[in-house]
DNA sequence: TTATGATGAAAACGATCGGTCACTTTTTAT
DNA sequence: ATAAAAAGTGACCGATCGTTTTCATCATAA
């Protein structure tokens, strides 16, 4: 159906531009590992840079049902501990999910060329990071668990090591176990700094 | 001379694949920017790949002068305002040196492709940056400048944020001088946090 | 059953790619 | 001054790019 082949080639199309960035890819090679004829695209999308946009609405699409919206915040956690917890088990699907890391290559090799792609990277890098664990810190320090302080700023020295560790895992992925150590000990470390033991 | 027109195509390469990616660049284009054409490419690199290499070892090589050494170090700040200047310093000139900015993007984009850019990309991101901290923190501690811990887990846990901000910076220039902004303030929570105002 | 529209592939299109070659101009060395 | 070497250019090469055209195949609906 046509339905199907349409999704195969976006799939296709985020596998390839992932690797080899929108002008390293061609749509030869792109069909192909789909078992297409190139020429098959075109029944599908009117260019290649139509199918990069349709490849970038997807993504968009997928961002804003996922982490776009406040109500699909994680239950807030009870303890420090659970903080801990509750950050590893993200980490480790956000580093280890082949179609988000596929997502974030994608963006990291467009984000100088495209300005949506550009805006969607500054979420993911950054400021989407930062607006959940806002919430989540003034939360915690309304409880008592975390020390008062600004709760975006914490969030951000909390979430911009993290980011930058999961950077490390799409660049070296042989390095991904090690980096998610890392990024446990950091967060055991950032609530030895931050947080409350009890009243 | 040779080994001006050398150097020119070398700046060139840098500034059109730090905006288009080695595979978005085409000879003619790059050579035309600086007065030539581009079979005169032939008269100084073999191919446009070892054109790319040689880039690449002009990077390194400019990484290892200014970055490498621990000689190269900044003199150990004296005070926790004196810390926060020092970052200003280094932050302002990283983050808008047109060739540093440049090399970062390159590195960006052509992460995934070429190991020694990947190599050298972690440097530039991640552990170049620790290491630098790791010893001046260790230095600083010793003065009672900042609270006993770990010195790489407070290198890492203060060099990521800004390495993130640095990130935005090139991705979206206009934020600039927000970002700095935020590197300051980051830095003056971070001595907030860690420091200690005299025995 | 047959008409129809959607889906696929093969061949070919013009454009552009990296690279070569024959030739001229400029620089350098003697 | 002059020979040799280096640097630069325009024309051209084969390969490959994205895309179009033409035609075959298939599912579906009348």
């Amino acid at each position: 159906m046509a339905k199907d082949t349409k999704k195969r080639i976006l799939d296709a199309a985020l596998d390839m531009f992932s690797r080899n960035g929108y002008a390293g890819t061609n749509m030869r090679e792109l069909m192909a590992s789909i078992g297409y004829a190139k020429s098959s695209t075109y029944r599908h999308f009117e260019s290649k840079e139509e199918l990069w946009n349709a490849l970038l609405d997807e993504m968009i699409a997928y961002y804003g049902e996922h982490f776009g919206s406040p109500d699909r915040l994680p239950p807030a956690p009870e303890s420090l501990e659970e903080l801990v917890a509750m950050t590893m088990r993200m980490v480790r699907i956000t580093a280890q999910d082949e179609t988000i890391i596929k997502t974030r290559k994608v963006l990291t090799l467009e984000q100088f060329r495209d300005e949506r792609a550009r805006n969607l990277a500054t979420k993911h890098f950054l400021t989407g990071l930062t607006e959940m664990f806002s919430r989540i810190f003034a939360g915690m320090m309304e409880k008592g668990l975390l020390r008062r302080d600004d709760p975006a700023m914490l969030a951000f020295a909390y979430t911009a090591p993290i980011s930058v560790l999961i950077h490390l895992c799409d660049r070296e992925p042989d390095k991904t176990e090690e980096a998610l150590q890392q990024v446990e000990a950091f967060s055991r470390h950032f609530v030895k700094v931050y947080g409350k033991t009890g009243e």
